[in-house]
DNA sequence: ACCGGGAATAAGCGATCGCTTAGGCCGCAG
DNA sequence: CTGCGGCCTAAGCGATCGCTTATTCCCGGT
């Protein structure tokens, strides 16, 4: 029984499958399928069974999960604490959905670790929102930046809003879009392809097919190709200011839009949330950084952007 | 960092040394000092230095105790969970003086399990009062049969006398001992060897050298050598109650005897108690449990006495 | 200055971990 | 029937774990 083989255990029960557990590691699937394996014949146990909507917990799964989340939880902390007390930089993780961290937390990072003088690090990665709530449960992040995610009270995290924005779809100035949207080419960031995410709520609210879109490995290259007439664009209207500005792109009339949403951010409740994450959510509310949310960074180049992994914390 | 490293961590900062630590484990010491340096090396902390009596926790080590204490008692609490949950017998580990896992534990296991249907499982070791604390309190033994535990409030411990008994000293009905106690053959089974254990306190209280001490494999062997006339041993009145109506022995007078003593039964604090652990603690107030204490089993033969080993929990 | 005991290090070992790629199994939609 | 997506198993790998014995280091004590 390793730290390694629990962690593993609780992402695929909170996450409802082995392959999205996989994903939020950053490992390959049959790494988590033989964590898990190893876990169910040291315990002699099946754990977790398929059946029906994703999995569900054995008896002696269910006590598991709950006891193996505070170790998990424990583990993580263990590290920092040991950190802080050493006088070392804490480092804090972030996740947030493509666009957010292709525009946002490169500045906000910089900025919070100025603010801090140096005794906060901060690093981001990108998470489907599915995924969040799990992965700042068991502090495998410190703060997701996102939709709310406090529904389900057993992960034991604290959303509130810090940014109001629209999203909205965007086309070349030269290009006139004809015949209905769900025959449109879509060019869309990876984020559409995570169903919890507003840009996949808009495209299916539109009964675009999936035939029709264009995934592009960010923003901005989704953006370039629009500009290029190669079709529309969903994005966050603020953060395309200086398409638009430039007069490369224009907001075009599409029903739904404009979407009208919100992050939050999103850590562990008070009593169990780091300092430094504490320090990071007030940040997030204060003037410096709603100008950061609001006048984004360039976005991060096509050819630099490359999906995060997220290392186990224990060796 | 593992959760092997965290418990050998908290063994040797709670009993304060490498050696205890190894011993408690029944590992060889240079195991338990690798673990810690391994520990030490991947927090890049030294956790805990020699200095002064036993060692000193650093800032670090001091947060780490803390956490790691409750993660490796979450790790045996999943384990016992999972088993419980499945329906499979219930493991109780129940830690003691030599003497009385020598004459007590088995009859009491035996009827223990009995009593439980089968239910539950008693496995029995022996330990010094020094390590019985942290034991019980990692969840490496479930209950501890001795002296008064509960001092140390960190542990979350609690003792409840269950036995009162009375500590003499014995020799054959044909030999004359004369001359100071100090000079005498001290015959003497291994908890003698215990500080913290009453033959111990009686021997310091006599001033009795170690030089005259014989330690023999169990109290039987011990008493076995004062019927030939050997020497003197010391012993719990009750438990030699065969030897003395065949007058094979008979109880000295000695000063400070007879040493009133208690028997003290420690688990976890209630609410970190496992039920079967409860039940256990429950069964040693009853009168059949009592009936047990009072008349002993036959003594374990010598040939086949053998330390125990605490095999550490997870694999 | 010497010794002795506790702690750390070295070296070696078997087993396991944790990861990969490749391939097989199974239920399910077309 | 045939893909296909999700999961598991197999095989192989390098690294680490966890333990041993043997040796060295360090420090307090006669």
């Amino acid at each position: 029984m390793t730290l390694t083989q629990l962690n593993a255990f609780v992402l695929v029960a909170r996450l409802g499958s082995v392959k999205a557990a996989a994903n939020a590691l950053g490992v390959s699937e049959p790494a988590v399928s033989q964590a898990l394996s190893a876990l169910r014949r040291y315990l002699d146990d099946p754990l977790l069974t398929r059946g029906g909507p994703g999995m569900t917990l054995t008896p002696g799964g269910t006590r598991l999960l709950t006891i193996a989340a505070q170790m998990v939880s424990l583990g993580a902390e263990a590290e920092s604490a040991v950190r802080l007390a050493k006088g070392a930089a804490q480092q804090l993780r972030l996740v947030a959905p493509s666009a957010v961290v292709e525009f946002i937390t490169g500045p906000l990072a910089d900025a919070f670790t100025a603010r801090s003088l140096g005794s906060i690090e901060v690093s981001a990665g990108v998470s489907t929102t599915a995924e969040m709530g799990p992965l700042v449960s068991q502090r495998l992040a410190d703060l997701a930046i996102g939709p709310q995610l406090d529904g389900d009270r057993s992960l034991g995290l604290a959303s509130e809003p810090v940014f109001r924005c629209q999203l909205v779809v965007l086309a070349s100035a030269k290009s006139r879009m004809s015949g209905s949207p769900d025959r449109w080419p879509w060019l869309v960031e990876p984020s559409a392809t995570d169903p919890g995410s507003d840009v996949s709520r808009l495209l299916r609210g539109l009964g675009v097919p999936e035939k029709q879109l264009s995934v592009f490995p960010n923003q901005t290259a989704a953006w370039e190709a629009a500009v290029r007439g190669a079709g529309v664009a969903p994005g966050i209207l603020h953060l395309a200011v200086h398409q638009l500005r430039r007069r490369e792109l224009q907001v075009i009339d599409v029903p739904g839009t404009p979407f009208e949403t919100c992050w939050y951010a999103t850590t562990l409740a008070p009593e169990r949330r780091s300092p430094a994450a504490g320090s990071l959510r007030h940040f997030l509310g204060t003037p410096e950084a709603m100008k950061l949310l609001r006048t984004p960074g360039a976005g991060m180049p096509a050819s630099r952007f490359r999906p995060p992994v997220y290392v186990t914390i224990w060796s």
